[in-house]
DNA sequence: CTAGAAATAGTAAGCGTTTACTATGGAGAA
DNA sequence: TTCTCCATAGTAAACGCTTACTATTTCTAG
């Protein structure tokens, strides 16, 4: 098999599987450790030899083999994030924030979906850890279950050992003495404030729908809900809280349930503005007004909050702050959060943003 | 089971930086080479033998590491994908496509983003060839620059010389000869079936807003508009194509200045559906009702056009479709695209959906 | 001039796997 | 009993880079 194709002939100058250093080494004359130190620039090479090596790279199309390199001991420059799904906004703008801080700082970003499904979020960690990423980037709510506790916390001391570190972002700790790092935003205040915001407009009987139960995100949010009833002195009533699902399908199927069940309230409070756009949807096919007959809150502010019609009062979560935040925590060199509380953690704050869809209760 | 570290402790037994393969064949008390044939199931071994070991992977927490694992010759078992943004839904339905199919074939996702930079997207190109990924695929809309045609030509046939491929997902060919694979949708069609439409409906002054200039996805859905106003021998008028960018932000203040200018049209076909969203909002703001008044119509379908009020008429593409046939084509074995009209080139319909934003238009 | 310090290159030892070869111990065949 | 052939297990050579050492020049100062 005749080496046809034009010795500089630019990238298909080798058959074979792309060009090796040493390939580079021989076209310019030098050693492949000249070679290396040329591309790293960690170290003195001849600016004659230098421009030799550069262009024997750009002649044969070379790019160093990332394993290769990973193994000898640099580090990978690779930064994990495990979400849920992609295409949730909610998770797509922490990624995004994750994306664009990681290569902020010159690394790549490798994204990966649980698809909600735990043990596929185990695995997916230790394919991080597989990877050797710099860090590995858990976002969104945690399931509570302790075998489940156990074996992320045990992946977190192996991760920890191996130099690299777990970021817990928007979730709950793994327990004391677990080295991970958190950064979080304020879910519990911010469900506080959006409740009392409705309560201070005249309403005492609201809905709540939405979010997985036994689930850290959803258990914040109702405490936070209830925690403002209770503050104003409203009695809770565990026939308006509705748990579920975190969908838009969840929020307009079970809101037409309950139109169906005639329960009395004036307000509903969805688990996430995609559950609340579902509700939204469910009241406007009975003809029920918003904010005039009801109101709806959401939470989040993602995007589509601000499309709803009306548009739909909500807590704005600073998501990209929150995903770049992870990877700057991430990649500090603060020790892991090996005590009880130290500054390992991050927390961002929430504040409600007051739109079209809500208006003082309907007095009926 | 104490909850003490003892030296059989799960994770951490090992202090360093994880425990390796020959860690593992030493507890079990047999050569790496018999670890690795437990581990990979490709050669027999004892059965006393293999739980012995696996036993010893649990206990030390081994993970193998990827990047050994990939020099030593295995495939990386990874596809990477470049998008522009990983926030917005068109990019984000096609990464949840292929995020998911690549899974679905045992393969890892490595996702990256460019922001529109036409030199960022080349650099990552050559990220993904140091990463050896088995395939790369390139999402979006292309420019016709010709110089980076040809580098990313180059980029591909290195690619295919490595063994990997280069598939386009959304974007023209890079010319007879260069071996890529392609997915794409169709941008004409679409475009064509919604402005006639629209034409059907009554309409003669259409106005295109949107979608960067010297883009690929721009020319081809202002061919399908400018195709069905031929067919229907309507002149094409070059003051109602107003072209610049892809977000919403660019449909509402184009459409504002477009309304300041009282130019003569009844319908709005925006770019794509998020431009549409802007133009919705502008209308809006003017008290000018949609579709009384005036018709609008997107492209793409996103999950916000039917946010929308009113519900938006639109093209609909099936994104997440077009991210798992990308990664199957990839993966599959047909050779590239060497010769003129190979079959590794394959088109998903697009079909347009008639919800609320269109009418005739009025009598005035 | 010459010793010693730069500056510049080369040598070679890993890094953690996979896998082609080789070795060993029985089981069944002759 | 002796020889073959399996089933298993071990050895060691890549894979493509980085980097600690070592070697050779070339300056610079004394």
């Amino acid at each position: 098999m005749t080496e046809k194709s034009s010795p500089t002939d630019p990238i298909h100058a080798r058959g074979g599987s792309g060009a090796t250093i040493a390939d580079v080494a021989q076209a310019a004359g030098v050693s492949v450790a000249t070679v290396s130190r040329a591309l790293s620039g960690n170290y003195p090479v001849a600016k004659a030899t230098r421009e030799r090596i550069f262009r024997s790279v750009t002649d044969l199309g070379y790019v160093a083999n990332a394993h290769a390199r990973a193994l000898a001991g640099a580090t990978t420059r690779t930064v994990g994030i495990i979400i849920n799904d992609v295409a949730d906004p909610f998770f797509a703008y922490i990624a995004r924030g994750v994306e664009r801080q990681a290569s902020a700082e010159g690394r790549m970003c490798l994204i990966t979906a649980t698809h909600g499904d735990k043990e596929r979020e185990l695995a997916l960690v230790d394919l991080m850890r597989e990877q050797r990423t710099d860090a590995v980037i858990l976002v969104g709510g945690a399931s509570d279950d302790p075998r489940y506790r156990k074996q992320m916390a045990d992946r977190a001391r192996a991760l920890a050992a191996a130099g690299s570190s777990l970021v817990l972002c928007g979730r709950p700790s793994l327990g004391a003495g677990v080295p991970t790092k958190m950064v979080t935003y304020d879910n519990e205040g911010g469900a506080f404030a959006i409740t009392d915001y409705l309560i201070s407009q005249g309403h005492r009987r609201i809905l709540y729908v939405g979010g997985p139960r036994d689930f850290s995100t959803t258990a914040s949010r109702l405490a936070g809900f209830y925690r403002a009833l209770d503050a104003r002195g409203i009695e809770r009533d565990p026939a308006l809280v509705h748990e579920g699902a975190f969908g838009r399908g969840f929020g307009y199927s079970r809101m037409r349930e309950l139109l169906d069940q005639e329960i009395d309230f004036t307000a509903v409070f969805g688990a996430n503005d995609l559950v609340a756009a579902g509700i939204l949807e469910a009241l406007e096919e009975r003809g029920i007004r918003v904010p005039q007959d009801v109101s709806v809150v959401g939470y989040d502010d993602v995007p589509v909050a601000s499309e709803l019609r009306p548009r739909l009062t909500t807590v704005r979560v600073p998501l990209e702050e929150l995903g770049r935040e992870a990877v700057r925590l991430a990649l500090s060199q603060t020790p892991h959060d090996a005590g009880a509380s130290s500054d390992n953690t991050l927390t961002v704050g929430t504040h409600i943003v007051i739109r079209d869809s809500v208006s003082p209760p309907n007095k009926a």
